[in-house]
DNA sequence: GAGTTTGAAACT
DNA sequence: CAGTTTCAAACTC
């Protein structure tokens, strides 16, 4: 095995090489810019799964010839087989197109076009090739069995963008690629002239079947890379960069987005980039589906980053979601899988950012924030919100819509490609301040894009390099920022990030290539631990008032749920990104104490909501479980055989428990009628200032009581005073006195009331 | 609001 | 894995 430089592997996380491959066709010779942007839309061929055969190695190394102070910043990768797809920003775009025989090992070589296209045409390999590379070139054809790579963000930085080919026999899946590791295309993009050679050894598909070393220092996204058998399409690889010149700070916070995972680099002094990566496919092209663990949840997702300026930049990513929607598989397919292939469908080039879901079972809602540097996914039938980072833009780009990648102002800059099969495994709790778009009935092509604000999420980082948490099993609400320099994972939580930002949903639903099940909705709307997604998003957290655990333990809520402390009562807390190192410490600490640990408690059952259960069980002893004591009571779902629990009263049958419940509807009830009635109060007060205002202003149709200014008020206690000294002077008993005194403000009130009717300025007269 | 109870999490 | 301790939320007064 091959070594990879210790940049490559601070970049990648090991869960990169757990991905699943994405086939890619073979692709004929390089095209122009023009003509990649026309290729032909991919076929309904049935797809193959990753673990099918494999198609002939190849490797391709691409380099653009950024100047080195130019850093890759942030990477969006996706794949489309639209024929029109095309990232279009104001951003250098880089064209890739590969088109290799299957068998012969190649060299992409990368041309900076005078429109900042980046056109990488394949170059036979000469023998001795796949070692020669020029500064900010690395080129990797080993016998023509790999690729290689190059840098990409950071000095020195690579990402190995794998791309196994299926293979010719159709398979076993990862096992089979452990069996053929020559059968792994691996495509880097990198643009860093000072890069160094990057080796990448052979192409694991399998993470399982990865050494610690491997994991630790080889950082692969997979594509798997399927040979269609009719005959090999084209492949256009379109990547978008989308530059960010403004707003440069000394510190920038870029994203790299892999597929789902979320990368972020921080660079002092240098603009976001967002580079899509489209895959074209031809008629013939097939991706294979990477298999799934849950292939009845696979979700497509095409995803687009959008400059708010730009026109149109569109941009396909298929997105795999699987694994009770804790996992992203980006994959690229046609739509004859039954359960996990759907068809790709084609994304009309449309001023608006697109993002479209496909799949079997989820309609799902997107919020993308291309812009800023966040996007946020919501998976229907998880609580979990997902949090992909992408490179902030600002609008100074100016794409272009139409088929045809727009020009960048810049010159060629380094720029990363992923195109890759990657777990999603960020879990982002429901952020509180998450707003969501009910999905729409989309057209056959539409989806719509909400606009979004530019933040820029700045993440301090701290060297971590020991610590790369199980992405799988990351706390809900974190998103994994790599630092600066040698950099660690920031974990953040997407509710932090949301707070960054005013969040754009796009909403996502089925359309004519992409099927939606209704099953979809009824499993996004599922509630979990006893409330609906919508309502736990929109449940205010509870602050916690931890004192000892400096909030790092599960005994607090926020750290459990994936969020910072804010608003807390906490002392000593440590649960936010002051911390951050600290806080990623401890969530190493809880995976490696139960890698369950910041997954739900409450799992779905097989038959619905009402086989809700407890993961764990609840141990309760005292409280009969009908106490919020109890976890499962408090979920608001009875006790299983997984409970251990004592003198358990809660069960379906249970009196005391049917008490209970009773009393809390009731309760419910009243709660809601109550917060009725306030609304309708505020509802009308504020109606009510509403009508009065303008009148006010206006002067006409003033209500009553604008009249009772502060001189009427002194003009009033001063008739009663007098009335009260009057009182005073005849001697009058007091209660005659004050009847005196309420007369004499009866009649005060009767003056101003009249007054209002007559004058805009009533005068008080005893 | 202070004190108590409770059970999950953490620890041994 | 079981027993104990720690901890913070739930609960009571």
């Amino acid at each position: 095995m091959d070594v990879v430089s210790p940049e490559l592997n601070i970049l990648l996380p090991d869960e990169i090489m757990d991905t699943e491959a994405i086939v890619m066709d073979d692709d004929p010779p390089a095209e122009s810019p023009a003509a990649s942007g026309q290729s032909q839309p991919s076929d309904d061929a049935p797809i193959p799964m990753e673990t099918d055969v494999l198609a002939v190695p190849e490797i391709v190394s691409l380099c653009s010839d950024a100047p080195p102070t130019q850093r890759t910043q942030a990477l969006t990768t996706s794949i489309t087989t639209d024929s029109t797809l095309c990232s279009t920003t104001s951003a250098t775009q880089l064209l890739l197109t590969p088109s290799i025989a299957s068998s012969s090992p190649l060299t992409l070589r990368p041309k900076l076009s005078a429109n900042h296209q980046i056109i990488l045409n394949k170059v036979a390999s000469s023998p001795g090739a796949d070692t020669t590379r020029s500064p900010g070139t690395t080129t990797i054809t080993p016998g023509g069995q790999k690729f290689m790579v190059t840098a990409i963000g950071k000095s020195g930085q690579s990402i190995v963008l794998q791309l196994p080919h299926t293979g010719s026999k159709p398979g076993s899946g990862q096992g089979e690629a452990k069996a053929n590791p020559q059968h792994f295309k691996v495509l880097t993009i990198g643009g860093r002239t000072d890069l160094k050679p990057v080796m990448v050894g052979q192409a694991v598909s399998s993470a399982s079947q990865i050494s610690t070393l491997q994991a630790q220092q080889l950082k692969t996204v997979q594509i798997a890379k399927k040979t269609q058998v009719s005959s090999a399409g084209p492949i256009k690889f379109i990547i978008t960069k989308a530059v960010n010149n403004k707003g440069l700070t000394a510190q920038t916070s870029v994203s790299n987005v892999i597929t789902g995972r979320v990368l972020s680099t921080s660079s002092p002094v240098t603009p976001p980039r967002t580079i899509t990566l489209s895959e074209t496919l031809s008629s013939n092209s097939k991706i294979a589906i990477s298999p799934l663990k849950s292939p009845s949840k696979l979700t497509m997702v095409s995803v687009a980053s959008q400059v708010p300026n730009s026109p149109q930049k569109s941009v396909s990513l298929p997105l795999n979601m699987a694994h009770l929607g804790q996992q992203i598989l980006v994959q690229q397919s046609t739509a004859t899988s039954p359960a996990k292939v759907v068809s790709s469908h084609s994304t009309p080039m449309k001023p608006v950012q697109t993002v479209t879901v496909g799949g079997p079972q989820f309609k799902t809602i997107f919020p993308l924030s291309t812009s800023s540097n966040v996007q946020q996914i919501q998976v229907p039938g998880s609580r979990f919100h997902y949090v992909r980072l992408v490179t902030a833009t600002t609008g100074s780009s100016t794409g272009q819509a139409g088929s045809h990648c727009t020009n960048s102002s810049m010159t060629a800059k380094p720029m990363v490609v992923n195109t890759a099969q990657v777990r999603m495994s960020v879990p982002i709790i429901p952020a509180q301040t998450m707003k969501q778009v009910v999905p729409k009935p989309l057209t056959s092509s539409g989806q719509v894009l909400t606009t979004q604000t530019q933040q820029r999420l700045i993440m301090p980082a701290t060297p971590l390099p020991q610590i790369q948490p199980n992405l799988t099993n990351l706390p809900p609400g974190t998103m994994l920022a790599p630092g600066s320099g040698n950099m660690g994972y920031t974990v953040l939580p997407a509710h932090y990030v949301t707070q960054l930002q005013q969040s754009a949903y796009v909403t996502l639903a089925s359309s004519s290539g992409f099927p939606t099940p209704t099953g979809i909705q009824t499993q996004a709307r599922l509630p979990l631990n006893g409330l609906s997604t919508s309502d736990a998003a929109s449940r205010p957290r509870k602050p916690c008032n931890c004192n000892k655990s400096q909030c790092l333990k599960l005994y607090c809520d926020c750290f459990a749920n994936g969020e910072f402390c804010q608003s807390c009562n906490c002392t000593n807390c440590f649960n936010n990104l002051e911390h951050e190192t600290e806080r990623a410490k401890a969530i190493k600490a809880c995976l490696d104490r139960n890698p369950e640990a910041f997954k739900p408690k409450i799992g779905k059952g097989k038959e619905g909501e009402s086989d809700r259960r407890h993961s764990k069980g609840c141990n309760c002893k005292r409280s009969g479980c009908l106490k919020n004591y109890c976890e499962c009571y408090e979920a608001k779902i009875m006790c299983s055989s997984t409970c251990k629990c004592v003198g358990c009263k809660n069960f379906e049958e249970s009196p005391e428990r049917k008490t209970l419940m009773h009393l809390a509807d009731a309760a419910e009830v009243r709660v809601q009628q109550q917060t009725a009635a306030k609304t309708k109060l505020s509802s009308q007060i504020s109606d009510l200032f509403t009508r009065t205002t303008p009148a006010i202003t206006s002067g006409g149709g003033r209500m009553p009581f604008t009249f009772v200014t502060k001189e009427v008020a002194e003009a009033t206690c001063e008739c009663l005073l007098e009335q009260a000294e009057q009182a005073e002077l005849i001697q009058q008993p007091q209660a005659t006195a004050e009847r005196m005194i309420l007369e004499e403000f009866g009649r005060c009130l009767m003056r101003i009331i009249s007054s209002a009717g007559k004058t805009d300025c009533p005068s008080i007269n005893c």
